[in-house]
DNA sequence: CTCCCGTAGG
DNA sequence: CCTACGGGAG
């Protein structure tokens, strides 16, 4: 019976990225550890997110929820609040509820294999062959943009990685080049080495070990791969906020699915095509919210913030309204604003722009 | 301005 | 298959 397994395709690729691993690569806390939980959580971290920012979340994380079963028995709201600043909220809370899931249908034991893991939420392709070489020594390749960017160069390969169907090509390949004897090291070495030279601009190929061997560097193709279609023009949202306020109170309410910053806290909202929103507007939504102006306060200026998405931009207004009186509780039912105080209002999970409206208006007035 | 590109849900 | 979902660095 011959069991021999077939020799890796291009052995020079591995060979190399491992001699130069070793020698680059950045100390980061996760990589000294094998405990699927800290692997898992560093890597839903850095999903979609860079390793400088992404580094004190997660050592706040470890430190906060040294377990899977403290992040289990964390309040959402908490995780969520932890997580404020890194985007992609839905990561948090997944993430939270993949703890709670582990905790009670694992027994607080990770799965310990890749087909496994892809069955938690919020660990996709990519998280899944992470964690399942990096904490158990299987051997199944990773496949993030590090690598794309990695394989397309130096194999010359054309496919459009934006395009799901690039996926197959790519995953051929690398499961071919990763060596049985150390896919864990060979997945770090490959996405350091994007990350760090063969990086998307301005790549480091004057001393790039695989030189000689790289298609794009020996046709002068460096600069046009990986090919990537560009993504669609991002549309703009006016946003226009009534910042009520009550004494030392001010009116906030946990925004709903199906839109950013899902389970974050902002204010009262209304939203428009177009960037006018008239005083008169103002106040018809103050007033459908059961609200009345007090009339002993000088009106405030109207704050202007420009916040940044990927895929869109929110032009918000602030418009600060001091209230004559509390807003009635059936308003508070409804609309599911909630009055709370300063200290208060730092503990709840904010959309960044919010949080440093907060910060730098709000509390200055 | 460009670049980063993993996962979920439709 | 396609689109939505952040925030920061250069």
């Amino acid at each position: 019976m011959n069991t021999q397994t077939a020799l890796p395709a291009h052995p020079y690729f591995a060979q190399a990225l491992l001699e130069w691993y070793p020698r680059h690569r950045r100390d980061l806390p996760w990589r000294h550890t094998r405990d699927p939980y800290a692997i898992w959580l560093s890597e839903v971290i850095l999903q979609q997110t860079r390793v400088k920012q992404g580094l004190p979340y997660y050592l706040d994380f470890v430190t906060t929820y040294p377990t899977v079963h403290d992040l289990a028995a964390a309040p959402e709201e908490e995780v969520l609040r932890h997580w404020q600043g890194l985007g992609y909220y839905s990561r948090a809370r997944n993430m939270h509820h993949t703890a709670q899931q582990v905790v009670r249908e694992y027994g607080g034991q990770f799965p310990n294999n890749y087909a496994e893991l892809l069955k938690l939420r919020g660990v996709g392709q990519y998280t899944a062959a992470a964690i399942a070489s990096f904490a158990f020594g299987e051997k199944v390749a990773v496949l993030d943009g590090n690598v794309f960017r990695v394989l397309s160069r130096v194999f010359g390969i054309t496919a459009d990685i934006a395009a799901p169907a690039s996926r197959k090509e790519f995953q051929l390949l690398a499961n071919q080049l990763i060596p049985a004897e150390a896919p864990d090291e060979f997945n770090q070495a490959v996405m350091e080495f994007g990350a760090i030279q063969c990086t998307p601009v301005n790549p480091d190929c004057l001393f790039c070990p695989l030189q000689r061997e790289c298609y794009a560097f020996q046709h002068g193709m460096v600069n046009q791969l990986p090919v990537k279609t560009k993504a669609k023009a991002s549309r703009t949202r006016y946003f226009h906020y009534l910042v009520l306020r009550h004494g030392d109170t001010v009116y906030m309410r946990r925004r709903g699915p199906k839109d950013i910053w899902h389970g974050l806290y902002d204010f009262a909202l209304t939203e428009t095509e177009t960037p006018e929103l008239s005083a008169l507007e103002v106040l018809d939504t103050l007033e459908a919210l059961g609200g009345q102006v007090a009339t002993n306060r000088a009106e405030e200026p109207v704050q202007a913030l420009r916040h940044v998405l990927s895929h869109q931009k929110v032009e918000a207004r602030f418009h600060s309204i001091w209230l004559e009186a509390p807003l009635p509780a059936s308003v508070i039912t409804t609309s599911g604003l909630a009055p709370y105080t300063a200290s208060q209002t730092e503990e709840l999970p904010k959309p960044i722009m919010i949080a440093n409206y907060i910060n730098n208006r709000l509390n200055k007035n």
